[in-house]
DNA sequence: TATGAATGAGGTTTCATTCAT
DNA sequence: GATGAATGAAACCTCATTCAT
């Protein structure tokens, strides 16, 4: 259930058909790297391609621009950030056979799974967040993406739980949702942005977040 | 007990004693406006200039590189961010004449409070947001701000609640701390950042915020 | 016999009738400064007004141009730099009374006078060297100086000695008054421009300069 | 026994392996050009650039900054200024092999050699002698090499030639070294660099410079 | 495919100078 | 006389991108 490593993926291939060469992988290596750490904007070309050590023209070979390189590296964290639990798991089994999984089981899978899925890929979820409010190709991506794909899904499942008394129905059903995601992300975000360093105990702080939440939302 | 627009504040005078010229007024303005919309590394002082109506030059004169003209908007948020309400408020009301006020009329005032501060300062705090990862200056600025001055009365304010019974004590000091910083700012990030467009009713989102914290916590 | 300090001179006034300000003072101090560890073109105008602790518009009330400051500086070296000795001394001493003072001592003194000249006006000469091969106005005023007044003395002076046998006929004219000047100034610029911190011991050298010169000529 | 142009082995590799496009050399001579008749400081590399018929860029390409560039003028010049007869000369005739040359034509030949070399040279020698009082870096480079490779066997030469009497003993070695070099270089200078355009015999010059010198060390 | 020289537009910053106060 | 804010041109340098090899 566990999804992969996404810079794996993202080195195995970009278009699904053709692996990526040695030095197209490099170049994304290096140029996750340095967005990462400077920024897109104030990483240049010339040293992403002295980090992979490539020449210059190498990029522009693989990438037609500089832009389309960021949005080759962040596309795919849009596509499965929030996909593939919801699309490939609600469908199936949430909706499709009626809720045969209890709320708390679920709240606690969504936690883990993003939870991971964040660990795994901090880096690339760190781009993703700060580029987004700067790239209209972005914004798109994840709106067509997060409101066609999940966000319908995600208030079924609210009004699912309402129903049976797991979630008070005092709540609007958008506050629901906004209320989970602002909570799960952020306790993500502390973990792995702000806070990296700190001594967490993992197992203990997500436990204590479900309650919160669990409670909060009953 | 509201604090003064920070915008305004920023104009009538940056080191308390000498009043900015129309000039530099105009450039901080258009500096803030060009940051918060394309980033700070992707506005060049020449659009600052333009937008300004200034000299390119004229920048220069009163801010020594671009980045001092980052730091010295950037820097009374992080002063204004947290401080004044804990600062001020804190100390005197809570700690010193001890626990006189209730545990729901504080997390409401505190919501209220922060939310009204980014409603006024949305670009400021976006830019705020939007730097820190990438500035040291920033960050140790933060940093010293929040640790020193903020965080100690956070934490005896929540034990003060937790021996009261209004905040359960399965829950570690810190965590509290981080569910409702988390819930607070996300709260307001989504509200003024992510959707701003969106038609929100902001009391019934305020008050559904503090039930969930209440009720998370209890 | 001694001339005054150039530099003291300069203080006191500029244009002979009118005393410089206490403000006038310190930026030609500043700039004298500046320009002997910088050059003329890399030191900027601000970087004068800052180490002269005036604005930088008072320096264009007292200059026209940072070039006029230039000029300033290095007009008076080049008049006192050649002038005083012979145009005082000659004309009355060497060619009115005729030759009334013996070779050698004749020698010594020019040594020993353009040797404390420089030693005292260090900074100014060493301007007045760096400069003069790039700007036209220098080299006029040294042309004329040199040329004009100090030139047919000289050629006379060494005529007469070679008449008297203390200098070989061998030698051109221009000859014998390039070899004195290349070794005397040669001597005072190793002496205080190059190896200033070498451990001199100038009354000696300057001696065995003099003898160099006279056996050379000899 | 003659070394080449340096202009011409500037051209053809700086770092002896790769050769440098014909661009770099067209910069390299503008740079020349310009900053013997500016001086470096004055001269923009713009106008480096106009001159050499390249982008401005293309000058960053091959040089980081323009103080690279001038070093990389200058340091060869450094480096041949001195050595080449000394090193490959003096040790191989003077001292392996014990005085085998008379003093007289040592003397010729050092003049003339020297004096070829900034006939060829001028230009860079010109360059060398503005700026190396600005510029530590060539201090250090001048220091090292002269110092460190043409110092000790002057030195040496010297004591040879006193102990053979052709020089006095009754100058200390050091002030012979001064006054041979003062008088050597001060004729070169004046002939290239102050009064290029005097119509000079230079054999005679040459012939008596060195019968200057000559009685003068006697 | 990969290179890296070349570009020219544009980046930040500095400059000498002016002028209202 | 002195200031220092303001300027705009020009300084050095970096950039994303192209193209011949």
């Amino acid at each position: 259930m566990n999804e992969q490593d996404l810079l794996q993926e993202l080195m195995k291939a970009s278009e699904e058909d053709k692996d990526l060469t040695p030095k197209q992988a490099k170049i994304l290596q290096a140029a996750i790297e340095m967005f990462a750490e400077k920024g897109y904007a104030a990483t240049s070309t010339s040293e992403i391609a002295k980090k992979a050590g490539v020449a210059e023209g190498t990029i522009f070979r693989h990438y037609k621009t500089k832009k389309d390189l960021l949005i080759s590296i962040v596309s795919p964290v849009v596509t499965r950030f929030a996909i593939p639990f919801f699309a490939d798991r609600f469908v199936k089994e949430v909706f499709e056979k009626e809720t045969n999984e209890n709320y708390d089981d679920l709240l606690r899978e969504i936690v883990y799974n993003r939870f991971e899925f964040v660990q795994k890929n901090t880096t690339l979820v760190k781009i993703l967040f700060q580029e987004i409010s700067f790239h209209p190709e972005i914004q798109q991506l994840f709106a067509e993406n997060f409101l066609e794909k999940v966000y319908p899904h995600f208030i079924k499942w609210v009004e699912t739980y309402q129903r049976s008394g797991d979630i008070s129905k005092d709540f609007p059903v958008n506050t629901v949702l906004r209320l989970i995601m602002t909570t799960v992300i952020g306790f993500i975000i502390t973990r792995f942005v702000f806070l990296p360093h700190y001594d967490w105990n993992d197992e203990m702080e997500i436990e204590k977040t479900i309650e919160y939440i669990r409670k909060g939302l009953s």
